[in-house]
DNA sequence: ATGGCACATGTTATATCGTAACACAAACAC
DNA sequence: GTGTTTGTGTTACGATATAACATGTGCCAT
């Protein structure tokens, strides 16, 4: 009962559960708003949704939004797997919408700040909080 | 009593004791430890520091770090005051120690990537944990 | 097959981080 | 003086996350 290179497959029961919520979410959710979610499905305490998005995250379906305490389903093709590359987020404060985005140019910016600084990264947070465009023209009104 | 021009003066009783609190530790705070610190010379809730942070961070004095839930003095000069510059933090995973940088080409980076994105940032997280070039070498002992 | 192992699960209790709501005091503007 | 802003103090509570312990389930080496 794993295999998990498909998306989605071969999860555990509660990693499945999770991973649905997160995945018809249109933003990101906090754990116990997820625990909400799937206690109809008879997922009764925290440690239950954390122990599985602690595995979602390894695997790399999940990514932690570690300004807002919160998770999202990987929106990024590029993601892949558990590889390990330098992913933004952008997080608009009026919408609540996030954007995930590897950029080469960004990436090399990091990895070679680490190497002049022989700091060897193990995960990196990016996270850029603000005005998504929408929202931009929104209030231009 | 505000002006704040100088680095830590005037600010407030309960400002200067979370920032002394601050500047005294080697590494990251919490705002429970801070307040631990602190309780001698007569503060008691865990708002008063919450608070004294707040400011103190809108000030430019103190940055928070998002994926530790914990709060650093600014390291660097080019910091002062609130002007917002792109900021990065490495956390080494081994030994605590957090250092502050400031970078240009990672600056510009990120301001090209929000213009093509319309997206106007407020304010942004940059955090690198991993293990620092000193806990590296007494590794390889 | 059975005993051992790895891994997922279930449950209770607790730790840690952060804020709402209300009251009071000092500084300042007019 | 009176109103306004800002800092303070206190209680209570909400939100986020983990410790500790017990159970179940598939796998597989002996
Ligand atoms: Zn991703
Ligand atoms: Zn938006
Ligand atoms: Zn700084
Ligand atoms: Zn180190």
């Amino acid at each position: 009962m794993t295999k998990r290179t498909d998306i989605g497959a071969d999860l555990t029961k509660n990693q499945s559960l999770v991973m649905s919520a997160l995945a018809g979410s249109k933003g990101p959710m906090s754990a116990y708003s997820i625990l909400d979610e799937i206690r109809s499905d008879g997922v009764r305490a925290p440690l239950q949704v954390y122990r599985a998005l602690d595995k979602l995250v390894e695997f790399g379906l999940v990514h932690r939004l570690e300004s807002l305490n919160a998770f999202v389903a990987c929106q990024h093709p590029a993601c892949d797997g558990r590889k390990e590359k330098t992913v933004l987020f952008t997080i608009c404060e009026t919408c609540g919408g996030v954007q995930e985005l590897v950029k080469d140019r960004l990436s090399k910016a990091i990895e070679g700040l680490a190497r002049e600084l022989e700091f060897s990264p193990s995960k990196s947070t990016i996270e850029l909080r603000g005005m998504c465009s929408a929202c931009k023209t929104a209030t231009e009104n």
